[in-house]
DNA sequence: TGGTATTTTGCAATTTTGTTTCATTTTTGA
DNA sequence: TCAAAAATGAAACAAAATTGCAAAATACCA
């Protein structure tokens, strides 16, 4: 993907709050024609600028959700440990986040279940069973205080 | 919103991954036409269950992003010295997102800047320039392994 | 259990949105 | 300055979303 411009990022700033706008109306809102957003945010698709359109759910209807921030201390830093344990919290559904951080801790994860009992197992099967991790620190959010993956274009 | 059922659940299941599926795509899915399918998803809409439609983006397109998960302490457990706090951080577009927790810190926060200037430049406005502050820990994220909002549907 | 009211559904028609074509304009690079 | 490449808008086209309506399914109550 070569340089993107101003109207890159206008296209951008809409969407990635709001990605059921027409095109006629990112159009209108920065000047262009809706045959020319649809051809920037098909390349800005296509480049992966836009990684992924996707509903935000609030699991709130769908019971009594529980977000938990964990900090997660390794044994070792061995990349083949470590690149196995990032593997598999890739790959769990119940972590909706995973930054390799830093400082004391090595990970830091936002997981979400819907029972302690469901965490519970989820902390056997992630850390209890994994040889390569130290220790683990649960966090339980009694807030999402703001939710989601937006930020500011730069410049 | 009365309860949701198993196709609901279905197509919350698919949008939360990809929400650019016609509707007609996801009625073959889950055994339904494509107007039943689009009453659902209004409805879902309306009521809140989808909270909101984005774009995620890629942030290493637009320079050299920079993801730090912030712990913040408070000196106090006033409620409304909380919510001004939060307030603020909801406020905040380089905070994406925010997580008021248990145990020895207060907050978690989820920071995305691109320079370390930038990010001064944020800990003076959001930390220092706030009495209710005792202090904060940033752990800067090497690799974001995992990033999105998705959840497991329950039961 | 039987009957009625309510809700949900599919089909068809309509409208809106997204996509393609093509000639023109703008930008880029030599 | 000029030629090649890229981006654009208007119009035509295709696909998707939305609406109206009658039929089917479900829920409710006597």
């Amino acid at each position: 993907m070569q340089q993107l411009d101003k109207l890159d990022y206008k296209i951008l700033e809409m969407m990635q709050v709001n990605n059921t706008v027409s095109q006629r109306d990112i159009g209108e809102a920065i000047g262009l024609s809706a045959p020319a957003v649809q051809r920037r945010i098909t390349r800005l698709r296509e480049t992966g600028v836009i990684r992924q359109d996707i509903s935000i759910i609030d699991p709130e209807y769908l019971g009594s959700p529980i977000t938990i921030v964990v900090q997660v201390e390794m044994e070792t830093d061995k990349v083949t440990i470590i690149n196995e344990t990032k593997e598999r919290f890739r790959k769990t559904p119940q972590v909706q986040q995973c930054y390799y951080v830093t400082g004391e801790v090595d990970f830091m994860l936002i997981i979400m279940v819907f029972t302690m009992k469901e965490y519970e197992a989820l902390t056997h099967e992630l850390f209890f069973n994994n040889p390569g991790i130290k220790r683990f620190k649960s966090s339980i959010s009694m807030d999402i205080v703001k939710y989601g993956l937006a930020f500011p274009m730069p410049k």
